[in-house]
DNA sequence: TGAATAGTGTCTGTAAGACAGTATGCA
DNA sequence: TGCATACTGTCTTACAGACACTATTCA
């Protein structure tokens, strides 16, 4: 019988392995809008100072969709958010990547080593795309995975990503231009931004989305003769510039709209 | 040690235990445009007398995309198929279905029964969207799964299908909804029509993925001013009417359409 | 020659793109 | 009052929808 682990890594990982299934894992592609800017999560790992997407095994009672909301409720204290899965990475040679090996060899005790035995086997992962709605007040910083794994998080601008681990970037590219691709058919405007919010800021994740500019009296247009946006008698004060209208979104339209698609800019 | 199984069903269940991952599979929606309408491959389950969509394993040495196209080879007869993912089933409650565990307990020898606890486990499973393409003589009748556990094979009308077993037809419904909302960026035309074609059979693709009739006039002008239709000298003659002009794809600008999408009609 | 579909042209309404002009909140 | 952005309106162009007219192949 071998020992009880002792170190946090030690006991992370035998605690993996008796909850978890082996060799299956979600990578989620996090944004939110902050600053009028939309920013992907990602997160920094111990000891090899590479960033890469925050990723989760699956447990033994939960589907890929329940692991992809556990990691964001564990990263981000929130309960609910959307996730939608974009792609399965299942070649047979994937298995858990180096950096992750390499990091728990230098977390874990040499004679807790033999724990590593467990996530060295294929592979199979699913590429979650999620939205985290504004009001979060900020990432949680005293999680398992944080305290565990990660020595920094941040929200990044998606035109200035650092040099990211394994095919994470690969993986990043394919959720945008998924994005790009279904953007008429997902709840873009509900999940990212506040109840109340303006047009410009609407018109800053379409832009952000579709990467280029848009014209602001043609997308205000397009936007109102689609019927879900409701403007309310206040605007927003204390921006230096006239107060814009706030609108808060009608959503017995706003559902319907999803499931016909709003049609591109 | 136990006796080795004889029967056909023993046989095959033994196989794809030493051979493939246990609890995982890959379910194709498997598309073919046939005699001027989309047509979806269906398979009549022995025993149970029900239709459900093709399904396979997923051995050690392939990845979940190579699981579908073998599946289409062994179906078909092809080595090369369009195959796109488009959701992942994953719920901790999802088995190996009822009719396939009562199937295989018919077929099975009473003492080859044990043999069915490698299939009573947690499944995941992928749902593949494929394209046949026309030039395929027809489906094979002779391949492992057919003679195991199909008493029949055919292409089915997409609306008036066979009630199915288990969750196909959710699973057909979302596939035909990921395809709508991806038309503008999946090879339709490369992958459904023969080499030659008229632009009427293109609309007559269109027309069954879109459900709407779509003005003649106005869609060939779409499509002539997209430019990646090359109209040939020859007709395709000897259809009891004018004969249409035959058409082929520029392959270079079909590519680029392809990334950056067509647009809806 | 007639039937049926192919191909082309035209008209109209709508939406997108460009951009000017006015309004408004704050410094 | 000036600046920066919000909002509205207009002009032009492009395209979708509707539909008429001619062309062509086979029965």
């Amino acid at each position: 019988m071998k020992k009880a682990p002792y170190s946090l890594a030690g006991k992370r990982l035998a605690h993996l392995a008796s909850t978890c299934l082996q060799g299956h894992s979600v990578e989620n592609v996090t944004l939110r809008f902050i600053n009028d800017e939309l920013k992907l999560f990602l997160c920094r790992y111990k000891n090899s100072g590479k960033w890469g997407l925050p990723v989760s095994m699956i447990r033994m009672d939960e589907s890929f969709g329940q692991a992809a909301i556990r990691l964001i409720k564990e990263s981000h204290g929130i309960e609910q958010a959307f996730v939608k899965p974009f792609a399965v990475y299942s070649n047979p040679e994937r298995g858990s990547p180096d950096w992750v090996i390499k990091m728990y060899e230098k977390l874990l005790e040499p004679d807790e080593l033999y724990l590593l035995d467990w996530i060295k086997c294929r592979f199979i992962s699913a590429g979650y795309l999620s939205f985290i709605q504004p009001k979060v007040t900020a990432p949680q910083k005293n999680t398992h995975q944080i305290g565990y794994l990660f020595e920094q998080i941040d929200w990044v601008s998606l035109d200035s990503l650092p040099t990211l681990v394994a095919n994470h970037q690969e993986i990043i590219d394919r959720a945008m231009r998924q994005l790009r691709i279904e953007l008429s058919y997902l709840p873009v405007a509900k999940e990212l931004l506040p109840n109340e919010f303006t047009i410009s800021e609407l018109q800053k994740i379409y832009e952000s989305i579709l990467r280029k500019k848009v014209d602001r009296a043609n997308f205000q247009r397009k936007m109102l003769k689609l019927g879900y946006l409701i403007r309310l008698d206040r605007k927003r004060m204390g921006v230096a510039n006239r107060a814009p209208y706030l609108y808060i979104i009608d959503h017995a339209a706003y559902e319907q709209l999803m499931k016909d698609g709003i049609g591109y800019l």
